[in-house]
DNA sequence: AATAATTTGACCAAGGTGGTCATCGGTGCT
DNA sequence: AGCACCGATGACCACCTTGGTCAAATTATT
């Protein structure tokens, strides 16, 4: 096996556990595998130094570990997609609101992974590297899987105006993350966020798809 | 006077400046003030550690500087629109190729300013906060002054679709500037640039504009 | 009360930090 | 050639942070 954690870490109750996964990637996201301090992590976490290290037996460990675990929660992410939903606006629509779920539990999974590529240590460099494209690969394969195309308008650029579509989710998505914590009720967000996305959707429904295709 | 000088880095060629200015803020922008090393500044722009201090009496000093500096491309920017374009595609399309040929000269400007909000270091923290917030609500007043706005949709959110065209903007910029070096000449790269944003842009177009202004 | 399991933080050697300054090398003048 | 000038250099400094350790303290279990 690779990456061997000592069993101590899974004892922890969720809350600790989820508390250090998140001051790790934090920190890691924020500086990088070489410049992340491992004092800032156990002050972010709550832990002392003694312990995190109890958990993992050194910072690489502790990295590996967590990056395995971001892969993990991606590939859930993929498992819930609804593959006999073929109307694309509604498919991204429903990841979209996963993504925001987890990116409550977990602020900075996405950040973290997409970082995670451009990372130079070569210490943790061949870890990611050999996942990571597998990973959003796999990913790009089932989103796009039985799309129904034939709603999008016969003389529109497809793949440019997906692009349009993932940019301007991305943005969104930024812009709704900024304020999901000035939220107490998840749902509430959840139903807010709807609605204003669908103002969004539909102004690009109606230049990708044929006017009988634009209101759902 | 604030910042102060030592005059002999104006007396540098300017092919050297800017090497040194890149190097500055391409530190900056990866690590922030605090975490920035002169060390790694002085290799990138090859040249010695006392050199950077006899320009430069601090990292202070070198990062007011370089600040300063990235705001006045930007300033400058603003001064080259042409108020008398009231088409906004025509108008975001000119500052579109503008940033480009800056951030060929500059690579990292306008994400040392975009970073440079979220400074957190109080050594310097209060120099930006002043000066960036002013220039972004210039920024917006200017780019979005005198436009004509009848040729949008009676129906349409402009406000929301202007995000999507920000959002569209911001993620082909991206794009654009992964390949930008791969091109040796300018002008053909700007040339291409254009002419891959036009389909774009009259992707959007045909949901923002009324039918009679769809093709330009 | 006794034992086992966890947690703690002072401590370490190693390495990096911003900044200094005696020295160097080149250029131009006499 | 000899001299004076000046920008460039990098070894050097005191200080700080680093990843990781471990004896001691605390808590949990018997």
């Amino acid at each position: 096996m690779v990456t061997e954690i000592k069993s101590n870490f899974y004892k922890l109750n969720d809350d600790k556990r989820e508390l250090i996964i998140n001051a790790a990637i934090k920190e890691f996201v924020q500086n990088g595998f070489d410049k992340a301090s491992t004092n800032e992590i156990v002050k972010e976490a709550q832990i002392s130094k003694g312990s995190l290290f109890n958990y993992f037996k050194s910072k690489k460990d502790l990295y590996v570990y967590v990056f395995e675990y971001s892969v993990q929660i991606i590939e859930q992410l993929y498992e819930q997609i609804d593959l006999t939903e073929t109307d694309l606006f509604k498919r991204l629509e429903h990841i979209g609101i996963q993504k925001m779920y987890i990116q409550k539990k977990y602020p900075h999974v996405f950040d973290f992974l997409a970082q995670s590529v451009q990372e130079d240590s070569a210490e943790v460099k061949e870890i990611i590297n050999s996942k990571v494209d597998a990973i959003y690969a796999r990913g790009t394969k089932i989103i796009y899987q039985d799309i129904d195309y034939s709603k999008f308008r016969e003389d529109l650029d497809i793949e440019k105006a997906i692009e349009i579509l993932n940019w301007t989710m991305f943005g969104f998505g930024e812009k709704a993350t900024r304020q999901i914590n000035t939220f107490e009720d998840m749902a509430e967000f959840g139903e807010q966020y709807l609605k204003e996305w669908e103002i969004y959707a539909e102004i690009l429904k109606y230049s990708f798809y044929k006017n009988e295709f634009r209101v759902n």
